[in-house]
DNA sequence: TCGTAAAGCTGATATAGATTATATTTTCGT
DNA sequence: ACGAAAATATAATCTATATCAGCTTTACGA
């Protein structure tokens, strides 16, 4: 973990896409002083399930995952998080201990900001809290979306479904297919659908046989994103 | 849909357990002058998955469940919400379409406040956004809850978590037991624990069996909540 | 209050997907 | 560059739970 403090919040390349986007220069200088960068390598984790939280972690690069704990000690990926994105928020505000464990899924850069300060800048800038608002609203939706994914279609379905969301979370296109740009074990695939990885193997199989995907080592290419919407069940 | 517009919000039953609990005297008669009232009966539909809002609800009295149906038209209770909780407030906030449909279980009444009044007064009154945050903080730690236990914990596991669950939302302690005051039918409680109704009814004979819980027409009484806590695989 | 529809219950059967086992390939530290 | 450990793949069972079917009880509108 080494700390880098020349990187600034107005020179982010993730500024446009996070809490602070719309606010005065003045504004995010100030958030800039208030906060300090880290580096993060691969397999290193951020906080861990079960810890109390004393901050705000804002993303500037690189993939994050977070997992939860069972009581038997199995893990699962609940969100897979990169720049511009927030985390620690939730725990942040109801004061309670961190629920999941945030990991680096590769070199990530990601600054830190103080509790007080934080919630400070929220009581002087309503947008700040409007941003955050909105973007607990939007995992609040993607959350009961995965939620009556679970409930209402097997496995076949939301592998599908997985896919899609990592095309668009995380695809390049590239002649006539999207690259997944994210490396994932099977085994973190089958936890992100609630899945043995077994099972999963067998329908990423099924898949590329289907000619729907390839797969190139651990690269995934989507090549047929229609036929990945009706194998998910998702008609518009 | 009868209109009601004697009761006010200083006068609130739920007002304590809201997002404007901790709104000065004057503010608070203020939001009163900018909401309507509604009272409806069981099974209507407050809002339909799919339509766009224009406001937000809060619920001053009877319980509301928030159902999402799949594309094969099966639907699934998401969350139940009653007195002092907000709803709409997710679509409203990210502009989206509204993703569930509200449903009063029984009588309630409902205040509505309109979407560009909610919007002013969260910019001139931070503690009402800072409420807002900590509300859809805390529901988004549960629904993360509720997809690791999807994704971790078998039918047995997950009916006793529900039980355990009604009991601290609608639980009520008399003589040694606990009655919970809200009546679900066998197949709402199978669609929030994602089963089958048959397996619900036979998991649910086996707790009565047990002596873990017992049932009064539609009444359920929760008799031995540690044991509960013992099947639900949760330990402290 | 009667009759029909909905909800509750139980048993038998089917099956999706977990588990177990084994083999192969890839990754990574030294 | 090599060897051990981790990840991937595939096949063979096994099992939890869905599905189907039939019956009983409860709820509710005319």
């Amino acid at each position: 973990m080494k700390k880098d403090s020349h990187s600034t919040c107005e020179s982010c390349p993730a500024r446009q896409e996070g809490i602070f986007c719309n606010l005065d220069f003045d504004d995010i200088v100030d958030v800039s002083h208030h906060k300090i960068t880290n580096k993060y390598k691969k397999g290193q984790t951020l906080f861990v399930q079960g810890t109390h939280p004393f901050g705000l972690y804002c993303i500037s690069s690189g993939n994050i995952k977070l997992t939860k704990t069972g009581v038997d000690g199995k893990e699962s990926i609940v969100r897979i998080v990169h720049a511009g994105d927030i985390i620690g928020h939730r725990s942040l505000f109801t004061d309670e201990d961190f629920g999941k464990t945030a990991t680096a899924m590769e070199d990530t850069e990601v600054c830190f900001i103080d509790k007080k300060y934080i919630l400070s800048l929220i009581q002087k800038n309503p947008t700040v809290a409007l941003n955050i608002i909105n973007k607990l609203s939007r995992d609040m939706g993607h959350a009961e979306n995965k939620l009556s994914s679970l409930h209402q279609k097997n496995v076949r379905e939301r592998l599908a479904e997985l896919l899609l969301s990592l095309k668009t979370t995380h695809g390049v296109k590239e002649d006539g297919r999207w690259r997944i740009e994210l490396k994932l074990t099977r085994e973190e695939m089958a936890t992100m659908i609630g899945t043995a990885n077994e099972t999963l193997i067998r329908f990423m199989t099924e898949f590329k046989d289907a000619g729907i995907i390839e797969q190139e080592g651990k690269v995934i290419y989507v090549k047929d994103e229609d036929e990945l919407l009706n194998w998910a069940n998702i008609h518009y």
